[in-house]
DNA sequence: TTCGTATATTTGATTTTTCGTATATATGAA
DNA sequence: TTCATATATACGAAAAATCAAATATACGAA
């Protein structure tokens, strides 16, 4: 997996894109309905831009049961994940309303998600 | 100066920027005549792009005589800069042609760039 | 003032990106 | 099988970004 630094910021230069790769980053691992309620756009919308990250190799999917869920891809080269590390460290107001309406949805007792 | 992530990724997602930014962040301070003459672009293509960075923050530019040189915003936020460096060091590679050619234009007796 | 060099901007066309809507697929439960 | 939920993709329209070419502006030298 190799990266061009204009390749990497591309896959960022959107603003839900840049929401969904820094929501993971602080997460770890999100499935399609969380990021759905926590950004409040469209379930299409969001998974057409899961499309762009996950064939541009950003992010890695993962199917459990009726959910996907979503992660950073574990060959991301370091200095991808350090961007996106000093990024999120220093833009949590900017994530702060996702970050509630994520935290608002309580997950289910075996830690499946709760949608709508 | 506020950024968001977005509006910096933007700033980034094109090809002539991206190298642009990363050849400024590398050599503190660059001419239009030696970033077109480093990204064999033409000038107009050059210019365009730097009035993108200009207009976003990122580059702040000063003019000296008959050329104007660009260099990194100096109040650009930490975090800016700190993915700039660190997409600079583990991306040399990529850099390497147009630094060649950086370098092959030797500057004049008082530092000044010497263009066509 | 005129000329040459360096740089910026405008224009209109083309390409790329994004979007909403509709539809398709996969899973689990009944 | 049928239904409901979760997710993905296809399609056409709208918006945004990019480009090449032409033109404009600023400076220094003559």
């Amino acid at each position: 997996m190799s990266f061009t630094p204009t390749e990497v910021f591309k896959s960022l230069a959107d603003d839900t894109r840049a929401r969904i790769v820094l929501l993971i980053t602080a997460e770890g691992e999100l499935c399609v309905c969380e990021l759905t309620e926590s950004l409040q756009e469209a379930q299409p919308k969001i998974s057409r831009h899961l499309a762009v990250l996950r064939t541009s190799g950003v992010l890695l999917d993962r199917r459990q049961g009726q959910w996907i869920y979503y992660r950073l891809h574990p060959e991301l080269p370091a200095w991808v994940l350090s961007i996106l590390k000093a990024t999120l460290a220093a833009n949590q107001h900017w994530l702060v309303d996702d970050l509630q309406r994520l935290q608002a949805m309580n997950r289910g007792p075996s830690n499946e998600p709760i949608c709508n």
